[in-house]
DNA sequence: TATATGATAGAATATTCATTCCAAACTATC
DNA sequence: GATAGTTTGGAATGAATATTCTATCATATA
């Protein structure tokens, strides 16, 4: 077995480099530099291209990642591929602390692990939250709220919890709002009641449900202010909204959560509270 | 020259795939999604791993390309690539948001400090949850769940949003969910059919809803199994309680957030789900 | 100076990859 | 219910790419 190391993160193969690079020719110290002065385009280029650019020929390339104890350059671009996919180091170091302390638990229990999954996730998915977020839709979500002579909200199925949250907290500000729940199966026609001077807030994640995507369509139509709160610009909602906020579920997370949504809807509606307070506070 | 649009900014890009989004086909639409879903895949990915990764096949990802605009692959490819090099996403991303932030706060009362504050003060309510929740608890809680013959919801007010997604995602996982919604004003006589060999969830944050602090007591009384979601060990449901989380709303905070509960309730239901896969497959 | 050892360049090769093309399936229209 | 027009799947193709191989070159040692 020649290869006794061949690290699979960024970081060991730096160090990796550093340490042998005392042991290596000329020319693959040559590589090793570029290598490290160049890391996007290890990552992106051919092996011609890497080759060009560091002034060697193409099978130098293939020597170094050898004598590396990797099995070819592809072999070691993985490595270098891999720094560009892994976000900005801060964040990073964050997650792969929680996941240590989830494998942690895993050994002591099994149910528990799953609260340190979510918990994880969930930090994960409020970090994306704030970094992902346009001020500028807030403070458009928040002086077109502030402006409603009267608010729907619509939200079903998973989406629901997020709608009647909102409802339940526009209340609390002496708005007029409006739940529409679809009880008795009258969802459309609860929502006819919105006017061109009135605000639709709908929530709506995938699978999108066809109700709430027909309703927001005719509202838009009808001149109804519209505030969508989904997860991703290519929603049925999204298109049609004035406004339109996507809580992007963070790459690829097996479970949808709803931490990051609930999160966006109240403070929505303290911002709007802050607003209304410091605007008129009248009436 | 058929290419009358092809961006070469991802930013862009995305704004493109938008507002196509409505003119292609199903399966082009499907690619669209797991694009922008997915841009690290395709930033990396040879065009089979793509089509493997998207469900379609090869093919069709090039005429995606294509129909953006672009001569292939690999030309689309060149953007999703840019993406990554720009400096880490997130990192970008942060930087732009900090900026705007700037801005905005300038403009405003500071509207965006609000989401802020909310993200950082979610994330530590995720952490308290993470360090306070006895393992044990969960334990008995998805054994207690995995016997139940029904598991009703019950949570009013603020409350309401959690046991709805519980009834939600407890109703998805084939079990015999009843929400105890109180439509009709019927919220006592619902309660009612809860039996000896049943489970109540009960949702209640200070403070606690008396309908919701007597239909726990009845039910306790008559043997039916309580797992209470609350924030006090001192709530009038917690003493009544089989199993009681107490998600202490971690110190003082201004405005109670539904963060934390939400993700415990996710976390014990995907538990349940684990523990009911693992045992008894059937039914 | 002659020889042995290791490094290098560049051509040759085998593999992987993007792209094209065509038949089949599907849709919408008359 | 038949047909024209799209869309789709999958094999075929040709280009691009990583890797290997060998002759040459440099260097150190006797």
């Amino acid at each position: 077995m020649a290869r006794v190391s061949s690290p699979a993160s960024f970081d060991e193969l730096k160090q990796l480099i550093s340490s042998r690079y005392g042991e290596l020719s000329s020319r693959l110290r040559q590589i090793a530099e570029f290598a490290l002065e160049h890391p996007n385009d290890m990552a992106l280029g051919t092996v011609a291209a890497v080759a060009a650019r560091a002034g060697v020929q193409p099978s130098a390339i293939i020597r170094f990642a050898n004598s590396l104890g990797y099995d070819g350059f592809s072999d070691l671009q993985r490595v270098f591929r891999s720094r560009l996919v892994a976000g900005s180091p801060s964040y990073r170091e964050r997650i792969d602390t929680m996941r240590h302390k989830a494998e942690a638990d895993r050994k002591t229990n099994g149910t528990d692990s799953v609260l340190a999954q979510f918990t994880g996730d969930g930090i994960a998915a409020l970090q994306h939250l704030r970094e992902t977020t346009r001020p500028a839709d807030m403070t458009r979500a928040v002086s077109i709220l502030a402006r409603a002579s009267e608010v729907y909200l619509l939200g079903q199925g998973r989406a629901f919890p997020v709608a009647y949250y909102l409802y339940y907290a526009i209340a609390r500000l002496d708005l007029r709002a409006h739940l529409l729940d679809g009880i008795g199966g009258l969802l459309h026609e609860e929502a006819r009641a919105a006017a061109h001077d009135d605000v639709l807030i709908a929530v709506s994640f995938k699978e999108y449900s066809r109700d709430v995507a027909a309703i927001v369509e005719r509202a838009a139509a009808r001149g109804v202010k519209v505030i969508a709160l989904t997860d991703s610009p290519l929603s049925p909602i999204a298109r049609q909204a004035s406004v339109s906020f996507e809580v992007d579920q963070s790459p690829a997370l097996p479970f949808r959560s709803l931490v990051a949504p609930m999160c966006l809807a109240q403070s929505l509606v303290v911002a709007l509270g802050h607003q209304l307070a410091s605007r008129g506070g009248s009436s």
